[in-house]
DNA sequence: GGTTTTTGTAACGGTTTTATGACGGCATAG
DNA sequence: CTATGCCGTCATAAAACCGTTACAAAAACC
């Protein structure tokens, strides 16, 4: 084993899997740890240091999505990032499941060429800040890869500007945007647009997640923009 | 290591980013010093004379919340600018315990790009006077970026000339300012404006204030004006 | 104590800012 | 070519905020 790489750790029941995956990582030059079990792997996570977690959506006893979550519940294992092993079939959880906090996900069958360039974008993404698939916020999450937004288990279908404009506020919660600052990043350098479209926008935006959610997710702050900031 | 750069001491616990961090630093410039641990920060503290800290919220030993306050409680480091660093997760304890007196702070993950500006923020500040995001006295909290006033762990909401005025006020903590420097200062140049018009401002903050707090924040000079001074 | 001056505060009307529904234009897909 | 969905603007409604005034309360002065 190599000393010195970041350390991955990996949880996946089905043995031939766990050693295809350790292999490669291992050959990559990653620092690799085992578990075939979320249990096993929460133990691991609390004796080592580890960098990434490559984890099962199904596990026999506690499923990967409670351990994603149990993972980002503890202030000293959240900041970890996770990606999830799913199969095809299972997307569909996935979609109403990502408010786990996992950063990335992967479905199976999946080129080892393809996992490793989303290991190093989550590990360059820890330590940067590009990278990132997932974005969340409370019980709202925005799947970039595959366009889709989720307020808890709700899928919730936007235009392609609401999107962006909700990609904005959720890249940086509780921010407050002016409605300037949004024109210029959600519509680009069109520079004729009102600058009160804006506020129809956001309206729609506000619209579509409140008739999903139990609080308004949208701040208004009177004289100066919005921002997403969830009350109550 | 550079020499002659602004000193800048990274406190954090995990040896990646550390590593990260004091690279990206080194090359902008900057003559970084390093520690693991609060303790061992506060050490290099009192033997250089830092220019700026960049503090990790999780430590092992003292948190680094801890360790904030008692860099702005010792004088000869309390102008010292902090920024925080703190996992996306952490946001909602952060608004509360904000009260550190840290200057600014950064959620993980953060681009190199975002912390290299607010670090060049921070140093303009302490020399200058602009860059600060968050200003606190007492118990009291306004997080600028966020336009979010909070007083001990509960959320005030003020208008935005209330917000103005209360910034005024905490800028210049204790200092007593007339009704005309107010006008001058919150409403600009606006001149066809009543100087009683201050007063009453004043008694709205003042109500919206103390419906939270256990003692009068804003201190009454007869005569003269008012400051932020919480007296008892 | 009584008077004067200054400050506190409730209340009101007016203004500004924001929310929202509706409409026509435009593009794209069928 | 029609239907659908999305977008930008406008008009109007609703809400939040602001400045003033009037009177009560407090402090200072004699």
């Amino acid at each position: 084993m190599t000393i010195g790489g970041p350390k991955v750790l990996i949880v996946e029941d089905e043995p031939s899997q766990l050693e295809l995956l350790s292999y490669n990582l291992d050959v990559e030059g990653y620092d690799v740890y085992k578990a075939e079990t979320g249990e096993e792997g929460l133990l691991i996570l609390q004796e080592v240091e580890i960098d990434l977690v490559l984890l099962d959506w199904m596990l026999p006893q506690t499923s990967g999505l409670e351990i994603c979550r149990q993972i980002k519940r503890d202030k000293t294992t959240r900041s970890i990032p996770v990606i999830m092993l799913t199969a095809r079939g299972e997307e569909d959880d996935k979609v109403r499941g990502l408010d786990t906090g996992a950063n990335d996900y992967i479905v199976k069958p999946y080129s080892i060429k393809e996992l490793l360039a989303r290991v190093r974008a989550g590990l360059r993404n820890a330590k940067g800040g590009l990278g990132v698939n997932i974005l969340t916020y409370k019980s709202l999450t925005m799947d970039l890869r595959r366009h889709v937004v989720c307020l808890g288990d709700k899928v919730i279908h936007l235009g392609p500007l609401e999107f962006k404009l909700l990609r904005i506020l959720i890249e940086a919660p509780a921010r407050v945007f002016s409605r300037d600052q949004l024109l210029e990043r959600v519509w680009s350098n069109a520079l004729e647009v009102e600058t009160r479209t804006v506020d129809v926008h956001i309206g729609r935006l506000r619209k579509q997640l409140n008739a999903v959610a139990d609080a308004d997710y949208i701040r208004t702050v009177r004289g100066f923009g919005y921002s997403l900031d969830k009350v109550a």
